[in-house]
DNA sequence: GCTTTTAATTTTGTATACAGGATACAAAGT
DNA sequence: ACTTTGTATCCTGTATACAAAATTAAAAGC
């Protein structure tokens, strides 16, 4: 009587982690915190006792992290946090600007009204939490508010790629936002993308993002490599 | 009197390779070759003994392809070459589109005469196997040809997502260009970016590359699902 | 005859052991 | 004192062994 609903259990199941998932999300989290210096080694025995995971899975997940460009592995000399020089900070704020501009035109053409609103909303709280200077949740919010705009493009791999630049920058994103004047100047980029988001005029949409962008990168760039 | 050439020596020595390295080199070209099924399951212990390693370097390798998106590793379920969906094909080739328009506009701005004479050169070649009708040659030279405009836009990171999504179209690409009048379209694209690069009129050239992708989706998007 | 259970087999994930190479340190030579 | 050579230690890369899970095959029930 319930076995259709007990099937339906049985045909959604639950995604299951490997070990090696774990390992590389808990280190990624530890590298994009910040709680693993840029270009520091990791010292494979002490993250191994303190994750309490055997060596298998953890260099599985080195690998991963590899691959990701969030670690370096040189043969036979260990890895290391992967430390942005100038020039790969550069490139990336480049490029990420590039595919916001094209993630925010495609978001205007294909975002549902919901999506929409959903934005709106996120930058209405954002706008509250600079009212209130509170720093921190408004950055969290920020970096939302990039990623749901890319998920509004509706592309996949925009998506995937907006990620994994993002990731990597994070830390660096966070130094560039210190000073008092930058933040109120970001927040008026915001209040025109919220604008343009509202007429859903893709070109300015983009046109503001990779402005945004490009302008992290003259706040950064001298206190960099 | 020698000793500071025996220095230099030292200083740049030869990049070593791990097994691990060396097999997910091979098995990407298995894959990129098309000799790995799309969606077929990878039997590890044929490749294994194929390959001659032992399982630890192998599923690092696997791990590392993992994250390049050329293989999906489903826990407990083992890995699939991964087969790309329609929407995958689309969402590749639009960024890819995007990716190359801005490449073309870097390289025009920053190539060196060197690089786009080499760029030329190349062209030169790809039209003397048309004429000659010489498709596999023609092919492979087009794929160097896209890669060397990346490289000539002097980002990084750019150079390498391209790359990759290069990488992963790469089979689908080449079936999209089996018809005659197809090609012929395309070597009139060629003609035209040889030209937008003679002048280093980047915005032409970026336009060309991404019509010239975009119509490559048009081609295929009825023989994929 | 078809579905469900149970058992056997294969496959996957993880731990561990071992060997080869790299690093660090000390001793000898210049 | 500084460089070089030799040695000990540590670390990395790989193989293998074992346990848990999934797949397949077979048997039992409806």
């Amino acid at each position: 009587m319930n076995d259709f609903n007990e099937r339906q259990i049985r045909l959604a199941p639950v995604e299951k982690q490997t070990l090696h998932d774990q390992v590389a999300n808990q280190v990624r989290d530890l590298i994009i915190e910040g709680h693993l210096e840029p270009g520091s080694r990791i010292d494979e025995t002490a993250l191994l006792e303190q994750l309490d995971v055997s060596r298998t899975p953890f260099r599985e997940a080195l690998r991963t992290l590899a691959a990701e460009g969030l670690v370096v592995i040189r043969p036979s000399r260990g890895s290391t946090v992967r430390k942005l020089s100038r020039e790969d900070a550069r490139s990336m704020l480049e490029m990420l600007a590039e595919i916001e501009r094209f993630g925010g035109r495609l978001a205007c053409e294909r975002a549902s009204p919901d999506e929409i609103s959903a934005l709106l909303d996120i930058h209405d709280r954002m706008m509250a939490l600079y009212a209130a200077r509170d720093r921190l949740p408004y950055y969290k919010l920020n970096q939302l508010f990039h990623t749901r705009v890319a998920a509004a493009s509706q592309n996949a791999t925009l998506i995937e790629i907006q990620g994994n630049i993002q990731a990597k920058l994070k830390r660096i994103r966070f130094v560039g936002n210190q000073k008092v004047g930058d933040w109120a100047d970001a927040v008026a980029d915001h209040e025109e993308m919220a604008a343009a988001l509202r007429t859903r005029n893709g070109e300015r949409l983009g046109e503001i993002l990779a402005l945004h962008l490009l302008r992290t990168w003259d706040r950064v760039k001298d206190s960099i490599g």
